[in-house]
DNA sequence: ATAAATGCAAAACCTTTGCACGCCT
DNA sequence: AGGCGTGCAAAGGTTTTGCATTTAT
């Protein structure tokens, strides 16, 4: 993987200490977390960081495609470092957010364009269930 | 089909004629209106009728499965009053959200049920592009 | 040097909530 | 009488904005 400095600089966007936490803390996780989230897991670490940085550097990375906004149907926005359109699986009863391999949906976009009269650029598929871990719960 | 005050005396809803009204807008348009669109589309014909109404109404349809949520990536929600889950197309550049049938998707919750060990229950399935008339537009 | 990024506070925005009043049975 | 729905105002929560200061290149 690229580093991540280098991946900012060719999107022109400065190498601040603040960016660099957020594009790491993003690429090292599969959590999909939402700014508060991140705001709090580098508190610790940047604790003079503001959460106005963390929206302002979400909104840079996402604008040079280094990272995607997720609208998973909650009050705040996710986010996720593999910008590689993927579909992603929410879990209705502990809400967590997993990434799913975009190989097993791969033609949908073809068919889509065959079917519209759209030019797709993009997608966002969402499914809702129940994860393996919540059902099994669920059984006892 | 199926009358609108049937169907909310179904679920056990208060037939009032703000919910009336609500419902009978979104099932007549295509448009996929925000709760303000609703709001000011109504103004006229319920000029005492609050914003507070128009959340608490689409509150209860959605609760009563007789309205979906959509989540397109804005700031806030819209409604769509077929239930029956679909694909939805969006235009980048005008903004417009339309409804694609479901059939050439069909097959998909079956494969991401067999991909992955989630037990699927909905899905959300958002495909963002340039529609025909934008697309015209800026070959202009 | 200078253009951009940060941090703070305030504002904006959508949505929810509390409560009194009204309506209907 | 009772329960629910409405409308108003206020509150809540997330995200954005303005501006002075600091920082990266």
């Amino acid at each position: 993987m690229k580093e991540l400095a280098q991946q900012l600089k060719e999107k022109n966007l400065k190498v601040t200490p603040q960016r660099l936490a957020i594009f790491q803390m993003l690429s090292n996780t599969v959590e999909h977390p939402s700014a508060e989230t991140i705001y709090k897991a580098l508190e610790t670490t940047h604790p003079t960081m503001s959460l106005a940085t963390v929206y302002k550097t979400l909104d840079a990375l996402k604008k040079a495609s280094l990272i995607q906004e997720l609208n998973v149907g909650e009050d705040c926005f996710r986010y996720d470092a593999r910008t590689h359109s993927h579909p992603h699986l929410i879990c209705v009863s502990c809400c967590k957010v997993v990434d799913m391999d975009s190989i097993y949906l791969n033609d949908i976009r073809e068919r889509v364009e065959k079917n519209s009269d759209f030019d797709i650029l993009d997608e966002k598929i969402y499914f809702y269930g129940v994860c393996p871990n919540c059902k099994e719960s669920k059984e006892h």
